[in-house]
DNA sequence: GTAATATTAGACCAATTAGTCTGAAATGTC
DNA sequence: GACATTTCAGACTAATTGGTCTAATATTAC
């Protein structure tokens, strides 16, 4: 199976775009994201409290307790979320998996591959939360 | 862990290329392969094994025996080893992982992956094994 | 202070992918 | 025909990823 993201790394991607959507502050629980997302919600909380350790959300307990972002939506890009979730290997290995390929040694895709991935890197870095937000359409992001 | 094709994948990839540089109806040993290319080799041989039961690969047993391309090598593309070992799922499924995402209900880099995915799929379409062969220069690949 | 509600931590289970091993069947050489 | 060499088939193990469960801790509201 051909992947770009992991699951996990998906479901951090929706739930961190939820909660751009809210006003800034607004605290949200895994509740209703695992509700409006249909995400499992013991999973979702494992990678909600990894998000909040390494600094891209903040958490409070307690009713009226959740998550929210720990920065501006502006500041929180695609690649931010995508590196703490899945690294970002896949921007520095060879995509038929030579372990030895490099400039001086180049596979035989080495350069036209490069250019693609250097296109999605630079979509990861240019996109920010905020970004997103203005683009959403779905319904699942609709009301409370 | 971000990943575009699966470890079996990448080998594949690596041994049709391999094939691909010797002349047409040579017969290559796992033996042989697993030596060049440090694939392990029992894993190795399954995945020959698929290749060849899907028809991208011939295959004949006893000494002298071993594996070589079915087609000319400018008929068998990257696309057709990927779909032959990962499935082409990775081309139509949203990025984000919204089960629901399409052209009416788009997510919000729908359409910048969509690009992107383009470019993915035109090169694994286009690039045939003979293009690649004429690219090689990796060392593994030289001499026998 | 008590109860309700939320995250936190970590053990646990299930499914998929990666990799190993063994024995059988086919083919070429002597 | 005997033997060496190869693929073939399938069971098996190991590692990673995806997902579940339970108990503890913090916070709010009464």
């Amino acid at each position: 199976m051909s992947v770009i993201f992991s699951r996990q790394c998906e479901y951090a991607l929706q739930a961190v775009l939820y909660l751009a959507l809210k006003p800034a502050g607004t605290m949200i629980s895994i509740k209703e994201l695992t509700k409006k997302l249909g995400i499992p919600y013991h999973f979702l909380a494992k990678i909600l409290q990894d998000l909040a350790n390494q600094g891209l959300l903040r958490s409070m307990k307690g009713p009226t307790g959740g998550f929210t972002l720990a920065h501006p939506a502006t500041e929180i890009t695609l690649f931010h979320i995508v590196e703490a979730v899945d690294g970002l290997d896949f921007l520095n290995t060879c995509v038929m998996g030579f372990p030895d390929c490099s400039g001086n040694n180049p596979c035989a895709v080495h350069s036209q591959w490069g250019s693609l991935r250097d296109g999605i890197h630079s979509m990861l870095v240019h996109k920010n939360m905020a970004d997103l937000a203005k683009e959403i359409t779905k319904p699942e992001y609709k009301s409370s």
